[in-house]
DNA sequence: TTGAACCTTGACACCATGTCAGGGTCAAGC
DNA sequence: GCTTGACCCTGACATGGTGTCAAGGTTCAA
């Protein structure tokens, strides 16, 4: 229901992001409405890239009704800006790889820039 | 010599991506200039973002003087396009964390859309 | 001789997730 | 009531790349 695998269901569960599960007496977890809800909101915010200390902390916003949106936010652009930055290293990595592999021939000779660059 | 740390020249020892090292008398590993040579050819591979298992592939066909240029410019390409595909994802996120964090006001009041989309 | 600065191996940690093993439970069909 | 298959339980190991720590050995200079 919450598209979340049981193997992760549990690790948060351990982790302590979420409360420990209800049991039958089979010992079976037992969930109910609110805790699938809980981790759908889990798994939105690791579909946006939040690690689980952010997510740790979006979960205690949304389960504090006096929050401040300000601090949300705060976290939401925080987390943008590390994304921004990951994508810029990628980015000038991705640029240079290209870069050389256009310089490279690319046929059947054995010399080609792309090592040479790797080997200095 | 070679801007890796102690640590990861024999982490790579272990995982075969550099030949078992020389030893003194002491035991202490002793390293010559191919040594160094190599593991800067790692440390540039890492910085372009290579995984491991492609750093052994590309030393592989940097020991085979018999090598296709082709063959390198293949991984290079293919790790380029694996980069491009991480970079359109993460700029995903990001887009979307700066379009929620521009309708919330944040300020003092709790309500927020960011925690609204994240709870569905 | 002593101390500091090195080296050795081994282990544990991170993070998020998969997978497997070895066992228990439950419900449906016979 | 028994079998069978589909669940569930816990615990452990793996991934990748790196840090860090501990307990011990070595080397060199003062």
């Amino acid at each position: 229901m919450s598209g979340v695998s049981e193997r992760m269901i549990r690790h948060y569960e351990t982790i302590g992001l979420m409360p420990a599960a209800a049991r039958q007496g089979s010992g079976y977890r037992d969930y109910d409405e609110k805790d699938v809800h809980r981790l759908r909101f889990v798994a939105r915010a690791r579909n946006l890239g939040f690690a689980i200390d952010d997510i740790r902390q979006l979960l205690s916003l949304w389960d504090n009704g006096d929050r401040a949106s300000a601090d949300v936010r705060a976290l939401a652009l925080s987390h943008a800006a590390a994304l921004g930055e990951k994508v810029d290293a990628l980015q000038a990595m991705r640029k240079e790889l290209l870069h050389l592999a256009d310089l490279c021939h690319g046929d059947g000779r054995p010399d080609c820039p792309i090592l040479d660059r790797l080997s200095g």
